[in-house]
DNA sequence: AAGAAGTATTCCCTCATTCCGAAAAACCCA
DNA sequence: TGGGTTTTTCGGAATGAGGGAATACTTCTT
């Protein structure tokens, strides 16, 4: 976003950047566009009918979107992960047994992706879409990841992303998350109090692949009062810990 | 796929091409997209960095593969289905109701497409992920849209697409498809007799939207041996009717 | 340890193409 | 029907996409 990007192919950056205001404006007219991007109306609208020939963009009349085209990669982008298909049961199964909200994220550019996500009984509507981006630093499945990295790697997410100050529980500094990570090592659990967002509380673990580098995290999240006391320090990580562990026993029988 | 595309910005066209080309190759080299594609290795190769650069392909050493850029991308274009998210607990409700195979689809692109499923109790593994595409004329959801779909459009649809043979069962005649239209029309209801696959039956009813367009469909899908008799024709449409009802109360109140 | 084989990356040159501005066409509202 | 708005087309000029060959890099082999 902040990088003046250097890409070979101008015009593929070109339709990626009209692709990207799309998203912001959820839907829009050309001159809309235009508005949002430094580009004449005439360039934006031959990338507007390149995109919707090749099925990247929808458009009703003059509002153009974006395509469930994405959805469609996106899909097969997921299925690669070998850790989806065991994951998706797992977690469906451990929010069932919880009745929290469970997910599954992995990492991918370093950001954290939610690959999945199930709802228990009591869970409230929904957050983490997958697709959607969770920080690494402030949450749960997020710091399991970096636990289990190589430590040049960590190094290197933090030195490109910061560790941006969500709440005032977040750990804003290197040596608070180094230490936590330790913590999370030795205990093969890691914790989110409130850390990312007010009054939600999580536990993951973290699933090693072969190579490694994590292959993912396994989470469940709530509201805090849902997650105190001897619930959230035995109970809960205990389902977790069984799940992470069954997940890892499944990998390892798939390959 | 069969036309010969004649897009006005040419670059983007090709980034596309690589792109479908990792998709069917899951993940490559550039020497093995040099052989499916009819550009220079110098080529592939720019187009491969710029997409890396913009976050839509991600390369491990020397495996480029899609990012879960699309997953994002493609979440964003599902949610802005006003369907989507009241369809998403009435598609819930369904499966565990049914114990069966439970999807949301709508139609984009002159194609069907699955938003969103949810496995009942007893419903095998999975078919149905996210941003699937179904043909519209011999399956129960693709049905039920074709249905309420004002004529001009399904012409052009059948005239684009076909009524491609996949099973015995499938309707490839344009009068036999009509006629069934029709019934289904009156029915409310739409039913798929191994029209696709073989040894999968369903049931689809579709809500329609504001602008006499449909909005999508909700369906259930299962083997046959679940699916005949009075629990074919009676219990479980019965239970689709109801499901499409409510979805329709659900919209109507939003909005 | 060194060469062989395969791969990715860089370089340069040329022609096609992107991009803009302006003009034309389509559309919407009275 | 006509003015204001928006999209679409058009032509020309600068650029950048694309091919081929040379180079750098890895990995495998002997």
């Amino acid at each position: 976003m902040a990088d003046r990007e250097d890409t070979p192919v101008k015009a593929t950056a070109t339709s990626a950047r009209v692709i990207e205001a799309l998203l912001e404006l959820e839907s829009a007219t050309i001159t809309e566009l235009d508005d949002h991007l430094p580009h004449s109306k005439s360039t934006i609208h031959s990338h507007l009918e390149t995109l919707e020939q090749l099925g990247f963009v929808v458009r009703d009349n003059w509002a153009y979107q974006v395509s469930l085209r994405f959805l469609e990669i996106g899909s097969v982008a997921r299925n690669r992960y070998p850790l989806y298909q065991p994951g998706v049961s797992e977690v469906r199964q451990l929010a069932t047994a919880s009745g929290l909200v469970a997910s599954l994220v992995v990492i991918e550019r370093q950001r954290g992706i939610c690959l999945y996500t199930a709802m228990g009984k009591k869970s409230d509507r929904s957050f983490g879409d997958p697709g959607e981006i969770l920080p690494l630093h402030c949450t749960a499945p997020g710091k399991a990841l970096l636990a289990v990295m190589a430590p040049e790697n960590v190094d290197s997410i933090i030195d490109d992303h910061g560790l941006r100050e969500y709440t005032e529980n977040t750990l804003t500094s290197r040596a608070a998350l180094d230490e936590e990570l330790q913590d999370i090592q030795s205990r093969g659990i890691a914790f989110n109090r409130e850390e990312w967002r007010e009054d939600v509380r999580g536990i993951a673990a973290a699933v090693e692949g072969k190579t490694g580098s994590p292959a993912g995290a396994i989470s469940v999240r709530s509201p805090t009062d849902t997650m105190s006391g001897k619930r959230f320090q035995q109970d809960i990580p205990g389902l977790v810990i069984s799940s992470a562990n069954r997940l890892r026993k499944a990998l390892r029988s798939e390959r």
